[in-house]
DNA sequence: TAGATTGTTAATCGATTAACAATC
DNA sequence: TAGATTGTTAATCGATTAACAATC
C-alpha cells in the first residue's frame, strides 16, 4: 500500500532540504551501488553517467537526476569519482549501519537466504535463525544456530535485531510478522505470497517470486 | 531495458484489438489470479472490484481498468464470477500452457526453487535440473534428477523446455543464458545479480534479491 | 423499479527524457 | 581555450484515480 508522502510545492531553492525521493529512484540505488563496486574492482577511478547508464541499461540523464536528488556528487566536465560515489550511495542506503538481521522459517528458502553471500557483502549481519520444527531447532546453518521460534521476542531484543526476514509458509506469515513487530524490529522482508499488514511505522518489502514466472508465461504465450 | 512497443494512436473503437497493456497491469495479473483462487477456496461465487481491491490494497477502479483491457469479464450491478474470472486471468497469463521449466545451478537457491510448491500450483512442470559439480550431478531434488550442464542443449530440446531458471553464480550466469538461448528456450528467469543480455526475441525477467533488503535499509535509516 | 457495480473516458499525478546553462 | 559532462528546469510520456453513463 503506497504511503502517501505529503508533497512540498513551495520548497526553497538551495537549502539542504529533503525533497521527496521517488520509489523508482530508491529502487535503482542498490544497482548503482553494485555497479560502482564492480567498476572499483576493475580499477576504474572515474565514471560518467553515460558509462554507468550503458552498464545498467538506463538513460544517463536518469542516473544524474537520481544522484542529484541526494547531493552534488559529480564534477562537471569530468564525471564521478568511483570510490567517493560508491561510499556516498552506500551511506544513502544506510549500509554502513550494518543492520542485524534474522531469518524466520528455515525451510529450503530460508536456508538458501541464510547462505546468500550478497547480504554479507552489503554489510548486513545475520545474527539469528528461527524455526518451529524440533528437528530443525538446534541445527547450524552458515555458522548460525537455529533457535526455537518461541524465543523470538527475547532474542530479537537481546541481539538488537532491526530487520526480520519471513520465509515461513503463507499460513503462518502474518502471525510471524505480528510477533516481529511486537518484538521491536523496524523492517520486515517478506517472502510469503500474501498481502501482509503491518503498522505504518514498520517498513515492509515483500518479494513475490511467482509474479516473475507468471509474467514470463504471459509474454511467451503471446509471441 | 524497456522494449519500446510501437503505440497505436488510431485504434478502432470496438474491434477485438490488442491494445498495448502496461507492464504495471501485467505485473498485477498474478496477484488477481492468486486472490481469486483464495476467494474460490473460501467458497465465494461473486466478487466485486471493491472487495478485490480491499484484499490486495489496490483501488477498485484500477482493477476494473486492468481487467477491462482484456475483455468484459464482469456483470454491471453484480460483480465478477470468481470461477470464470480466475479461469480467464489464468488463460491470459498463459498458465494453461503448462510450460516445461528447468533450473540451472542446484546450489542452495536452485534447490529451494526446485522445491517451491507454488510453481506447481501455477501449472508449471519442472522437468530438468542442471549443475556443473560432479558431486551434485546424479542427485535427485524434488523427484527430478540433476543432469550435467554439458547436456543442457540436448535435454532442453528433448524435454521441450520453454523456460530456463538461472541460479548459478554471477560469473557464469551470462554464459548459461547464452546456452539456453542457443538451446531454444523462449524465456529466462534470472536470479544472478547482473545486467543480463539476451536477444530481443527472448523474454527475460530478472529477480534481484538484494534490492529489497537494501531499500529496507534505506527506509529504516531515515526513520 | 431502485440500488449496485461495471466499463470507459477525462483529469490528475508521477516518472522519464530532452534540453541546455554552468563549469571543470 | 575547447571539449566534456554535470545538475537542473522544461517537456513528454505513462500510469493512476475520478467521474459517470450504461445496465444488471
Amino acid at each position: 500500500m503506497p504511503v502517501k508522502t505529503p508533497k512540498r510545492r513551495t520548497r526553497s531553492k538551495q537549502s539542504a532540504d529533503k525533497a521527496v525521493i521517488s520509489k523508482a529512484t530508491i529502487d535503482r540505488l542498490p544497482l548503482y551501488f553494485r555497479t560502482l563496486r564492480l567498476a572499483q574492482d576493475e580499477g576504474i577511478d572515474i565514471i560518467s553517467s553515460e558509462d554507468l547508464g550503458r552498464r545498467l541499461g538506463f538513460m544517463p540523464e536518469q542516473i544524474r537526476k537520481d544522484l542529484a536528488s541526494f547531493g552534488q556528487f559529480g564534477k562537471k566536465g569530468v564525471g564521478y569519482y568511483v570510490n567517493e560515489l560508491k561510499r556516498n550511495v552506500g551511506s544513502i542506503l544506510g549500509l554502513d549501519n550494518h543492520w542485524n538481521i534474522a531469518i524466520i522459517g528455515i525451510g529450503h528458502l530460508g536456508a538458501a537466504l541464510a547462505n546468500y553471500q550478497n547480504f554479507v557483502s552489503l554489510g548486513f549481519n545475520l545474527v539469528a535463525l528461527f524455526d518451529q520444527d524440533p528437528n530443525v531447532i538446534g541445527q547450524t546453518v552458515n555458522h548460525v544456530k537455529v533457535e526455537d521460534i518461541q524465543r523470538l521476542k527475547k532474542i530479537v531484543k537481546e541481539r538488537n535485531i532491526q530487520i526480520g526476514i519471513i520465509a515461513v509458509p503463507s499460513a503462518f506469515a502474518q502471525g510471524v510478522a505480528d510477533q516481529l513487530v511486537e518484538a521491536g524490529v523496524r523492517g520486515i522482508w517478506n517472502f510469503a505470497p500474501i498481502k501482509m499488514r503491518v503498522p505504518s511505522s514498520i517498513h515492509l518489502v515483500s518479494e513475490d517470486l511467482s509474479i516473475g514466472l507468471s509474467t514470463l508465461s504471459y509474454h511467451i504465450t503471446r509471441m
